[in-house]
Parts: structure tokens; C-alpha cells; sequence
DNA sequence: AACAGTCTCAACCGCCTCGAG
DNA sequence: TCTCGAGGCGGTTGAGACTGT
């Protein structure tokens, strides 16, 4: 960790790119800063920082390339502005990243790849820069460690086993299994082994199981899990990947669904309510998405209770365009919907058992 | 105490996107 | 439609701090 003091002055190592006199008289090529002599390099002092932030307060944001000169720094504009973006400006959130934001950032990974800024828009007072640096420092190797690729955040294949094969869901026999999930098994769920302050049993699983969903869907719902909401969609963030982005990733739904919806897919989903009235109640009036998890994995009872765990259905390997979001019956689930704002009221397409339970 | 290896993260590099002309 | 440049983005680097021996 840089623990030294940003604001010291440290030699220029590196050797200056010096433009060329060419270069002063052309505009910059791609990528690089141009105006040539004496430009500076390395961590900023506190000097310049006054006056990068003394000027922006004064002119605004923008016209990168001519701030050096006005401001009188010795930097390329895009130095200028990488230190304004991502240092300077205000409400930066630094220091550590709490466990729901590691959470919120697997789980985007797994959707969109390396889009740090993307990824950055949910979290907004973490930059790109620093969501991409944790990752590569942190939550990378945490992966990596209980055997999750983090590129595609599916189970890393050991050398020695053969493809798992496709095998008759028994939703007792899994659970079993459960408790004694090996970290890294090639045949069991991994436990991404999350850091827990606020999550009780940061049990996770990413299932390999590539049984048809319509031949689980009903009977997996039964299952009983422990962990929480988000750790169960962070876990489950592979099976949304290039999904994620254009829709939302699960059904969240109070006990009681809206009639007024007109919804085609009512008939299936209320047949699945039978057991869904033993869900949790979105409705409890917790501000922030946090507490509703803390709540949740505070609450023996509750947990017990979640028998179909509806909150996280798994819409996996299903087209765009059979999204079914129903967000209408939600409590308060703030800290979700802020950080997915794709989300839509509902959609849906055509009656199909498109419902993964787990 | 000294050294080597590892970790962290600020900063840089170069490519890409998009809007203006 | 094309060209150009500013801004944005993601990958990489390397100085300094930390840790182990």
C-alpha cells in the first residue's frame, strides 16, 4: 500500500517524453500530451494540487489541454484531469471498500467485463481507477483463491476432471452438500468466502449444474440458503453475463404480487407463489439496501423461511427479451435499485418456464 | 539490522469514441 | 462524409511501503 505522503515531491524518474519541435507545431498525436519542453511526471505535490483545484474552482471542468498553461503547471492536460478526476474533485470516497460494494463490484464484473467505468457509474463515490485497482489487488485473487475464474466467474476447471455432467436435481441431496462445500471443488459450488461483517454466512454457490430450467425450476425453489440476497446474486452474476446489462436480474417481489398487473405470465408465477408466500417481505421498511441484509442475515427466522428464496431467481440463459421484472410490490430496496438502475418496471414476452430456483 | 520479495495504488501510455467543423 | 482533436477508457508500470527471513 502507498502509504508515503502524496504530496512530496519526487524526483521524475522517468525519463520525460519530450515532444519534438514537429510535435509543437502539429496537434498531439493519439494519447499523447504535446506541448513539449519541461513537462513533469510523477506523483503530484500539494503545490500543484492547489493550483489544479484553485483553477478548476475559478473556470470550471474542462479544456483539459489548454489548463496546464492557465493554470501554471508544468502537466499535460490529461495528467491534469486524471488528477482532477480522480484524486481532486469532491465526494471521492477513499479507504476501504465495505463488503457491499465488493459485492455490487463482483457482481457487475461478472456482467460486464472490465467496464470499470461502468461498473464505477453504480458506485458513484468510487472512481473507475480505484474500482479497477481493488479488483486487480483484492478481489481478483479472492476469486482466484476459492477457485473462481474471475474472468468468466465460473469454478476454475481443474486439470484432472473430466466436464461435469448434466445429473437429476435433488434438491435435499444438494443442500446436504451444502454444508460441506469444499472451497475450489470442481464439483461442488465454491464459497467465494466473502468478507462478512454484515453478512452472517457468506455462503455462496455458482451451480453447475446444466440441467434444462424447466426441469428444476419448481423443486429448486425449495431449497433452503442461507446467504444473502446479494451474495446469492453476486454468486450467481456469471449466469446473467451479457444479460445483466440490458435488464434486471432477478424478480423482486413482495409476498403478495400485484393483480393489477397485466401480466401473462401470471398463472405460472402465481402457481410458484404457493410456495412463494414464504418469501421475504421486500416490504420492510429498511432505508438502505444494507440494512435490508443485515436484517435479513440477523434473522434466524426469517432466513429459515425463505424457501423459495423468489428474491433471486435466476434468469439464466434466457434471451433479453424475456425479462420479467416486477418491481412494483418492492419495499424498499434503495440500495439495489440504485445499483442496477437499468431496471425497468416489467417486461415479459411469452409464458415460458423461465424461472431458475435455487 | 539488512535484504529480498511482495503488495499497493498513483500515474502514465496508447487506443477508442464521439462531436465539431 | 470525412477529418481532426479532446476527452474517456482500460492496461500497465514502478516507487514506496510492507512483510518475511
Amino acid at each position: 500500500m502507498m502509504q508515503g505522503n502524496p504530496f512530496v515531491v519526487l524526483p521524475c524518474v522517468n525519463s520525460i517524453k519530450l515532444s519534438n519541435a514537429q510535435n509543437e507545431t502539429k496537434k498531439m498525436s493519439k494519447g499523447q500530451c504535446y506541448n513539449g519542453e519541461g513537462l513533469k511526471k510523477g506523483t503530484w505535490s500539494a503545490e500543484e494540487d492547489e493550483k489544479l483545484i484553485s483553477y478548476i474552482r475559478d473556470h470550471g471542468e474542462g479544456g483539459w489541454r489548454n489548463i496546464p498553461e492557465k493554470a501554471g503547471l508544468k502537466r499535460c492536460g490529461k495528467s491534469c484531469r486524471l488528477r482532477w478526476v480522480n484524486y481532486l474533485r469532491q465526494n471521492i470516497k477513499r479507504g476501504n471498500f465495505s463488503d457491499e460494494e465488493e459485492q455490487i463490484i463482483i457482481m457487475l464484473h461478472a456482467s460486464r467485463g472490465n467496464k470499470w467505468s461502468d461498473i464505477a457509474k453504480h458506485l458513484p463515490e468510487r472512481t473507475d481507477s480505484e474500482i479497477k485497482n481493488h479488483w486487480h489487488t483484492h478481489l481478483k485473487k479472492r476469486l482466484i483463491k476459492n477457485g473462481i475464474d474471475p474472468v468468466t466467474h465460473l469454478p476454475l476447471v481443474s486439470s484432472d476432471s473430466s466436464p461435469a455432467e448434466p445429473k437429476e436435481f435433488d434438491p435435499q441431496e444438494e443442500f446436504n452438500a451444502e454444508k460441506h462445500w469444499p472451497q475450489g471443488s470442481s464439483t461442488s459450488p465454491v464459497s467465494l468466502d466473502l468478507p462478512s461483517s454484515s453478512f452472517n454466512n457468506p455462503i455462496t454457490e455458482i451451480t453447475r449444474d446444466e440441467t434444462p430450467l424447466d426441469n428444476r425450476s419448481l423443486s429448486c425453489k425449495k431449497r433452503f440458503e442461507r446467504s444473502s440476497l446479494l451474495n446469492k446474486v453476486a454468486a450467481s452474476a456469471s449466469s446473467f453475463r451479457n444479460f445483466l446489462s440490458t435488464s434486471v436480474e432477478g424478480t423482486l417481489r413482495s409476498p403478495t404480487p400485484s393483480s393489477s398487473l397485466p401480466n401473462p405470465l401470471s398463472e405460472h408465477m402465481f402457481d410458484a407463489n404457493e410456495d412463494l408466500s414464504t418469501s421475504i417481505d421486500l416490504s420492510i421498511p429498511h432505508n438502505e439496501f444494507s440494512q435490508y441484509l443485515e436484517h435479513f442475515n440477523n434473522n434466524e427466522d426469517e432466513s429459515e423461511n425463505i424457501g423459495g428464496y423468489n428474491q433471486t431467481l435466476l434468469i439464466s440463459d434466457v434471451p433479453s427479451s424475456l425479462v420479467y421484472v416486477d418491481m412494483t410490490n418492492c419495499g424498499d430496496i434503495t440500495g439495489w435499485s440504485s445499483y442496477i438502475p437499468e431496471h425497468t418496471s416489467f417486461l415479459y414476452e411469452k409464458e415460458q418456464d423461465y424461472y431458475k430456483f435455487f
